[in-house]
DNA sequence: AATAGTTGTGAATATTTTGTGAAACTATTG
DNA sequence: CAATAGTTTCACAAAATATTCACAACTATT
């Protein structure tokens, strides 16, 4: 699951958030500073800071621009007093959220779960392009041959899954996980429908998505 | 000429900076604090800011984001040292210049004609078109074919959000962070309201605002 | 060629999402 | 402290999409 990088000075309170992450199944890893954090942040790949403001030698505020010089990673800050925290100038230099101490155990695992769920996905969104096929992931917005194609929400995410993974075979079990969610319920054989009107609205291109006889679909150009 | 405001703790430093641009024609103001230097710069138009880093109350990073957020004024940081200017961080919050004591009254006086000169005229309103719309952020008026339109303020922050983004889809959740703000609690069917209004405000140009189904809305003006 | 299992397809049905008007609620302003 | 403008919620209608089903078409195996 998730890493988390908890940085503050004092080390009662990085056991604190350990405590109430852990359980959740987050992986913390802890800095008493900013020049440590952005020691650790560099050694490892991490998906949410935790940043206290008031710290020795590098304070949250300073940490976090230098982060963001490199990185759009979610930060959410610290702070001891309401008062002590610059909102407008928080969220100006890229936090994501803040939380004033004392906190309790739901507030702070709510407010990562929010963030992260917020954040995920928002990095920047290339287009993607395999022959006549064109996608605008951030636009949602698909061309075959420069002429707009207008895909479901079902469609659009089977064929940016394909494009992302080409000539990867899905089973339909492994499509539903991916497109649908892992809760889904229901016949595996909706994939099916999708797959043929996807076809069908990309035209000749349509024939790029091909059947694995007895295994599932992939997308494979090198016809 | 020019109002130029000095803003430093040391009343000496103050002083030799006005002994400097004086001579030039500038007029100066002088406040021994961040504090002191915003209640000054809301009473009195000012041309240029000259800003030492290290004050007491409100340092000088912060006060030059609370004024950024009103005003593209030109300001020239001051600092003792030049390792304790990040220069990233402090041309990220919008310093235009910054000079390292001590200096050369050669330099005070160059620098300021400088970044005046740069300066100068650069402050024009950015204005957003999209079609038919025009959007004055800082005048917070917007026309549709030449004519005005009354916006609250949900709705015009919906709007320039929609053009600073042209083309990208929102899901509500991030429309109601981004507008509404983080700590938002509410239905996110809201979103929804705001959306129906604007169009309707908009008359034709209302269509530009999209439906994705499924995600959310998206400003789209290639239909 | 017969068979069993798999996939394609069109149409009917179910479900989800969005639009909308009105009411309730909240600021803001004189 | 009214009056007004703005915001949010709600309930239902409307629209769009997703799912299922039945059967045809296909593939691999004997």
């Amino acid at each position: 699951m998730a890493t988390i990088l908890i940085i503050d000075d004092e080390k009662e309170m990085r056991e604190l958030l350990r405590l109430y992450l852990e359980p959740e199944g987050f992986t913390c890893i802890e800095a008493d500073d900013g020049e440590e954090g952005l020691a650790q942040f560099g050694r490892r790949h991490v998906d949410l800071i935790l940043l206290d403001i008031m710290m020795p030698k590098l304070d949250g505020y300073r940490f976090c621009m230098h982060v963001r010089e490199r990185s759009q990673v979610p930060i959410i800050f610290l702070t001891a007093r309401s008062d002590e925290w610059d909102r407008v100038y928080g969220l100006k230099i890229g936090a994501d959220d803040y939380i004033v101490k004392p906190f309790s155990p739901n507030e702070v695992v709510a407010r990562v779960h929010a963030v992260l769920r917020r954040t995920k996905g928002a990095d920047a969104a290339p287009q993607y392009e395999a022959g006549p096929i064109v996608v605008d992931e951030k636009a949602r917005k698909v061309t075959v041959n420069g002429k707009t194609v207008l895909l479901t929400l079902k469609e659009f995410e089977l064929l940016v899954l394909f494009l992302k993974h080409r000539g990867q075979v899905f089973t339909r079990e492994q499509l539903l996980d991916r497109v649908w969610g892992i809760h889904y319920v229901g016949s595996t054989r909706t994939v099916d429908t999708h797959i043929k009107t996807l076809r069908i609205k990309l035209g000749e291109a349509g024939q790029l998505i091909q059947t694995v006889w007895g295994v599932g679909y992939k997308f494979d150009e090198t016809v």
